[in-house]
DNA sequence: AATCCTTGTTAGGTTGGACTAACATTTCAT
DNA sequence: ATGAAATGTTAGTCCAACCTAACAAGGATT
């Protein structure tokens, strides 16, 4: 699988507003992210032919079973790590600008061994103990 | 500052052959880095533009203070990030890896935090433990 | 029905950072 | 000292991902 930052930042934006919102449109995810139109227009085509998504007649925008698991793990990945940074003693927004970046970065193995570790530790003391 | 994780690589590489070489080529760094001759050619007269990094006459690459500055914080953030995460479980090349890719990502912020909490933990007992 | 606003698309440009091919220069071995 | 190998540079290409300008299509208001 593997795709690149841009790809999982607009399938993570598309599950944030489908939750949000119900339904998706090109605009909602140009606002969001601060692209331009044009810009969201090219990539929703791109990741559209590449199968993580579907136009419906009215372009409404949904996430192909493929699409949705990407995007559920980098959503999942993003909050996890934000959680954990912030755990840490980071700022709530630092936490989140970090993680959001790291995300995409992190391997499976690390993200998992970082996690576990925050569980296993979490049980004992909290860090300012 | 804030550089790209493109220059930060090339500074943290002639940092790296700096300590092992001595003195470092282009050539070494096309080596060490898998790129071609060109392109590390065109990099390093942006570097050196950018005030990063000096030409001798015989174009043997040194680091600015400047440069040589941003090359350390990158070797130490990879070389502390790679020790943390082998630390909490994660295979040593994996940890060497992810290391790579998120020092140029994470804040400094949180990575004293990340750092920080290392150094208590470790204090007290062991992950196995 | 004509118009206007919103939304989407097309065309073409920019930037960063890689590439190859080809040329230039330096170094080294004989 | 000369020819070959190593190293560096120039020129031009490619790709991803952004941009603006301009056009196209649809819907709501009057």
């Amino acid at each position: 699988m593997n795709l690149q930052e841009s790809a999982e930042m607009y399938l993570e934006t598309i599950l944030i507003l489908e939750k949000k919102n119900g339904t998706v449109r090109a605009i909602d995810i140009a606002h969001h992210m601060q692209f331009s139109r044009p810009t969201v227009s090219q990539q929703i085509k791109r990741l559209a032919a590449d199968g993580y998504l579907e136009l419906d007649a009215n372009k409404r925008i949904s996430l192909t079973p493929k699409g949705h698991h990407i995007a559920e793990e980098t959503y999942n990945r993003h909050n996890s790590l934000a959680e954990i940074f912030i755990w840490m003693g980071v700022s709530e927004q630092t936490a989140f600008e970090d993680a959001c970046r790291i995300e995409h970065y992190i391997s499976t193995e690390t993200f998992n061994c970082l996690r576990q570790h925050y569980e296993n530790d979490r049980k004992i003391a909290k860090p300012s103990d």
